[in-house]
DNA sequence: CGTGTGACTGACC
DNA sequence: AGGTCAGCCACAC
């Protein structure tokens, strides 16, 4: 019963559809914390996204590099273990990252109504838990 | 239950 | 461009 109710938690749905939306940023693109948020149905949910990410199973292998501050920046610490990581992945996928930031303007993915309203095509909703 | 703390943001200066 | 600040929201103490 416990478990039951902490995997249906308002809180833990958030998450789930928080981890979809990142799932979902093309390689070679970026989305921003405030982005993704809004995406997830949760405006002004920037922060939430944040400790989303840092609470994902390893398991659901998120694209976390993907995920930029509003300036484009890497909000992780400068120069720290993650923020190289985030450095390499990006630029092993094509993304050009300039001391830790990245052109939205180039790199911003936009996702069509279709991808807003289902998700891109053959993605498996079910990897993240029930609905 | 009050306080402080962030993988945040937009508004101001 | 760079610094501050008030909202933001889940969480640790």
């Amino acid at each position: 019963m416990t478990a039951t109710m902490a995997e249906s938690s308002p809180i833990r749905q958030r998450y789930r559809r928080i981890w979809q939306q990142v799932a979902a940023i093309p390689p070679g693109h970026v989305a921003t914390y405030g982005q993704i948020a809004e995406q997830a149905g949760l405006p002004r949910g920037a922060r939430l996204v944040g400790r989303a990410l840092g609470r994902a199973p390893r398991s659901l292998e998120l694209p976390w590099h993907r995920v930029l501050n509003s300036q484009g920046r890497i909000s992780l610490r400068k120069g720290g273990s993650g923020w190289k990581e985030q450095t390499r992945r990006l630029t092993d996928e094509g993304v050009v990252v300039t001391d830790g930031r990245v052109d939205l303007k180039e790199h911003r993915w936009r996702p069509s109504l279709d991808e807003l309203m289902w998700g891109p095509a053959g993605m498996d909703l079910d990897t993240f838990g029930e609905e």
